[in-house]
DNA sequence: CGTGAACGTCAGTAGAGCTGACGTTCTTCA
DNA sequence: TGAAGAACGTCAGCTCTACTGACGTTCACG
């Protein structure tokens, strides 16, 4: 044991930390054939989660701000993965949704990210790694209003 | 309820960086008193692990680039909680010690970060605590060299 | 209508960290 | 002894990610 001082391996920033990277690395490798990053993975999930999201409510789900929406959809966009059309209810929107190629897409990069995930989760056993699944959510979703 | 798409709440990697996000905020909030950052307490932590580590092993620790161990020294040189003295062994390397200033600031600092970290594992009981963080652990030192 | 708000867009900025190059110092081998 | 090569610390510059602020367009409310 110790090949790091144990006060800095005990820390759960660090774990933290480090867990991230290592996942960030097996989504990368996973999802390079499909051309597209953990985000624009996440962005596909979001649009598919529902029908004719605008931008700024798809920003929201997403947890990030309308600006960055902006430059991801720029991309999938590109990648003719979605296609932004007017809102005919309220022109100032735009609405997104999945082209045919970018369903597909989202379908094959969510099977190989599921994979990913697992070979992440490989060192625990299977119900750990329920339960740490289950952790993971209740201390991300948290909300410490009162602090 | 489901504000968000339960595909994506469901992702691993979704939750690492808004557990990560948490954190980070709560941590900087209890070290704001002390003027340092996560980061910065992590350098002071792997200095007090053992006595006089050069500025590259110490980086190598952090897992850092030496470069960037750099910046944080200034800051904390700046901050008169490290001393960097040459080596008289090794006149090309900088002995990095905590100063005594340093060692009482990474011990209040980090009562500090327990409280914290306590405080984000308070959604989980505390045997749940306990299995997270190990499975932490193993999920983010577990070395895939073979994938 | 006309004032104010919402939406999407863009430029500029900030933080974190790395790459590459440089000078200094040590090591090794002839 | 001396010269080549490596290690260390430093710095400038770059990349990546995401945000702030400002702008034009479009809607809503009086």
């Amino acid at each position: 044991m110790s090949t790091t001082a144990p006060e800095l391996s005990g820390r759960l920033g660090h774990l933290l930390k480090h867990a991230q990277l290592r996942l960030a690395e097996l989504n990368a490798q996973a999802l390079a054939p499909f051309g597209i990053s953990g985000r624009e993975l996440a962005v596909l999930l979001v649009l598919a989660g529902q029908e004719a999201a605008s931008q700024q409510q798809a920003a929201a789900r997403l947890g990030v701000d309308r600006t960055t929406m902006v430059a991801f959809l720029d991309t999938l966009e590109g990648k003719a993965l979605v296609a932004r059309r007017p809102d005919p209810d309220d022109r100032r929107r735009n609405v997104v949704v999945l082209t045919p190629k970018g369903a597909d897409t989202l379908r094959e990069a969510t099977a190989a990210s599921d994979a990913a995930e697992r070979c992440f989760l490989a060192p625990l056993a299977a119900a750990d790694a329920g339960r740490f699944r289950a952790a993971l959510q209740a201390v991300a979703l948290y909300d410490d209003s009162g602090t």
